[in-house]
DNA sequence: TATTTGTCGAGACTGAACGTCTCTGCAAAC
DNA sequence: GTTTGCAGAGACGTTCAGTCTCGACAAATA
């Protein structure tokens, strides 16, 4: 049934230009702290673009905004490795909340992640940047066990979410601040797993 | 300038009937897989009201959906007190991720976090809800300090943010199940910090 | 009992937003 | 130079939240 292109490509090519002003516009909004839910509207108008031309590039505007995340999801963890197994965890928790007391960060986050509910695009972004920040953790947390900083047996996996899953929760609950105290004694706690 | 009632209430009363009709309709509506994001004509249509009276008594869609949820937020948390801290919390945290092993209560629970991001009502709710669970794990933990069997000095707040971390992180990320075995370990790893 | 007052269900209406369709212009391949 | 398909613009259909209006009706009061 399907037979396949039977000639070589004619006519105009889809502009590459209006789709990274389309991402870059989608980021931008999203950024904004003001609008609550970017729109196609929005995009098209900010990218200087039609909206059909977005629909020529994605289905749907979840994928829009999943993309548009997705380019910028490779925030920089900085490599930490002091000698101190302890100093570098409480470091990396304090760099990654840190990263969230920007509230424009926070928001987006938020998006992102209520946003993910209800859009396989969108979740499917959220599922890879999360994969990313849990393997860099656990690296880290592989290193301390190896250092006999913590018990043989801890099951990384497991204080891996217990350490994102504060966040994650403290982000998305609002009942406690995501502060440098608080990385601290996370890390206390997550250390005292010692060997 | 306010002068208050200048008159005793005359006229038609609100129908308390249509009130708990439309509660009902709209938690029943809620538990539906199929329907994602209820819509207040279906709350209407399913508890036999015009959208007007839903409007009467509350606000917004947000405040309904609520309210719903917050009738039947008091799940309850068998206690346990079995003379051992680690299998208490052991328990505690297998019957905490059973529950959400039933996909309606899952979804219905991704759903409120996710309204609650751009929701006041809902993220009213959703504290109340957490902070009710926070306490009762709060309490087993002090009793297992208490025991000895967790260091005095453990952050005992941080470690509830731990544990619903873990929870609420799998629940909306979906990287990993929510089994009886993430709950052992979970519990081993909380209980690790011994004093 | 008759009047007043405010709720009832029903449905029209507004406005926001998604996503499609159509139009004219234009650029790239043949 | 003709064909083909993308460009931006905007009209359009649809869904949904929330408002407004209407005739019916129930409760309190006179």
């Amino acid at each position: 049934m399907d037979d396949g292109p039977r000639r070589p490509h004619t006519g105009r090519r889809r502009n590459d230009a209006a789709k990274e002003a389309i991402l870059d516009a989608t980021f931008r909004l999203l950024s904004d702290p003001g609008t609550d839910g970017v729109t196609i509207e929005a995009i098209a108008a900010e990218a200087g673009v039609g909206r059909q031309t977005i629909y020529r590039w994605w289905p749907s505007k979840g994928a829009v905004v999943a993309d548009a995340l997705a380019r910028h999801a490779r925030v920089v963890v900085p490599e930490r490795d002091t000698g101190s197994f302890t100093a570098d965890l409480a470091a990396f928790l304090t760099d990654s909340f840190a990263g969230l007391g920007n509230e424009d960060l926070a928001n987006r986050l938020r998006q992102i992640v209520a946003e993910a509910q209800h859009d396989e695009h969108v979740a499917r972004v959220l599922a890879d940047f999360t994969a990313v920040r849990r393997t860099a953790l656990r690296v880290l947390l592989e290193r301390g066990r190896d250092a006999g900083e913590l018990a043989a047996a801890a099951d990384l996996d497991m204080l891996v979410d217990m350490a994102y899953g504060v966040l994650y929760y403290r982000l998305l609950v609002s009942h406690a601040p995501l502060d440098e105290q608080a990385a601290r004694s996370l890390a206390a706690e997550l250390a005292r797993s010692a060997g």
